[in-house]
DNA sequence: CAAATATTTTAGATTTGTCTAAAAATTAAT
DNA sequence: ATTAATTTTTAGACAAATCTAAAATATTTG
């Protein structure tokens, strides 16, 4: 089976609405795509005619399995895709999402599990968020950039946005690596500069560039 | 100015079929279409009207200045994305065509300019094909396979398939290089396999799948 | 050069995805 | 528990890209 654009881009919507927990209305999915609810009520119908997704007239609708599956394959392309236009087109990452919101339409499956394969199944796209595998699954955490984690918690460095020399001299330098444990001190407004202590040192202040190749989960 | 899907096949298919010298007629790009000469009636008014066509009913068409530019954005496109996918991604040459098809849509031109770089600005794609540069200009000659070329002929080696440390071994064993001047002696049907000359050297043979990496051009 | 043949175009219909405006159902409020 | 407000759905229309069948124009041929 085979879908258009457009369901794949309701059925991802549906999808990430649906992880904020609360129930999905035809407004919010409106909203979202920046559509009308009319015209969410005619796919909602295509959607279920197509088994994606369980709805009752008036009484709203989830995704059904083979929905929720399906929006799994589109965000691993999306994601990981993301990580390819970062990591080897040097693209920044917040340059990189309207191109692959397109490249995840891309049908070929083999496609995408030689792109994994080529770019070493990386677990979490530039944005920190967890990258499906295969089978849909992927981690729950989601990785936030050091520069939004939040003052005074501890913090694990997880994650290296760019595999660069210019970036592991930098960090060498300042003794931070995967696993590495620190906290931020504070932030100043000024420059976005950091500070950040890491256990039983003295503080010390990072780059705003630095903070957003920096990926952490709470400690 | 943006341009549909289907737009942009008519006019690539059309930019094809005026290559090959003679005039392009209404059931010509039907047929390359697989649609109906009605249906190309329909979107050469709506080409001409956006002026990328020159067009006078009953009188036959060609693409104007702008269409042929964008034909061969189109054609870059689809030349980088197969290098990529064979270079990269270990595709054969072979299975590269229809994904190439989808991707050639994309539409950041910073993304194909990125490729570009990022595979360092192959001239031909894994078929021996042209890539037209950022301006729309490219070489006129096709390369081809050695495995297409005819029997007798002097051929300069002027490119491979791929960049694989096995390849550049197997070609330093059997002393060729770029720049090689060879021809072959003749084609065992059995194998497919051919046996090839260098100047003033004994005849050998190599194997098909050498045969299918190795591009010539008639010397 | 006119009749026969082939090609191209028009006319009108269909599908997909969208819209607006109005009707139906649900939810909230008095 | 009715009424009022909100949300969702239907009805009918539109644009894009296609189709079939018929009409218009070109081309070929005797």
């Amino acid at each position: 089976m085979s879908y258009t654009v457009s369901e794949e881009n309701y059925i991802k919507a549906i999808f990430h609405l649906q992880q904020h927990g609360n129930m999905v209305t035809t407004t919010d999915v409106a909203v979202r795509l920046q559509t009308r609810p009319a015209s969410v009520t005619d796919m909602l119908k295509k959607l279920k005619a197509k088994d994606l997704l369980l709805y009752e007239r008036y009484h709203g609708f989830k995704l059904s399995t083979l929905g929720n599956q399906l929006a799994l394959t589109i965000v691993r392309k999306h994601r990981l895709w993301e990580y390819f236009l970062v990591n080897n087109l040097r693209f920044g990452w917040n340059e990189v999402h309207d191109i692959a919101e397109e490249l995840e339409h891309i049908t070929s499956d083999l496609l995408i599990e030689r792109l994994d394969e080529y770019l070493l199944h990386p677990r979490f796209d530039p944005h920190g968020d967890p990258i499906p595998d295969v089978n849909g699954k992927m981690e729950k955490v989601k990785q936030v950039m050091l520069s939004e984690f939040e003052t005074g918690c501890w913090a694990k460095v997880c994650a290296v946005g760019s595999q660069s020399s210019e970036l592991l001299d930098l960090l060498g330098h300042k003794n931070i690596a995967i696993g590495t444990i620190l906290k931020i001190v504070q932030k100043f407004h000024f420059d976005h500069s950091i500070e950040i202590q890491l256990r039983d040192q003295p503080p010390f202040s990072i780059s705003q560039q630095l903070a957003h190749t920096l990926f952490v989960k709470p400690q």
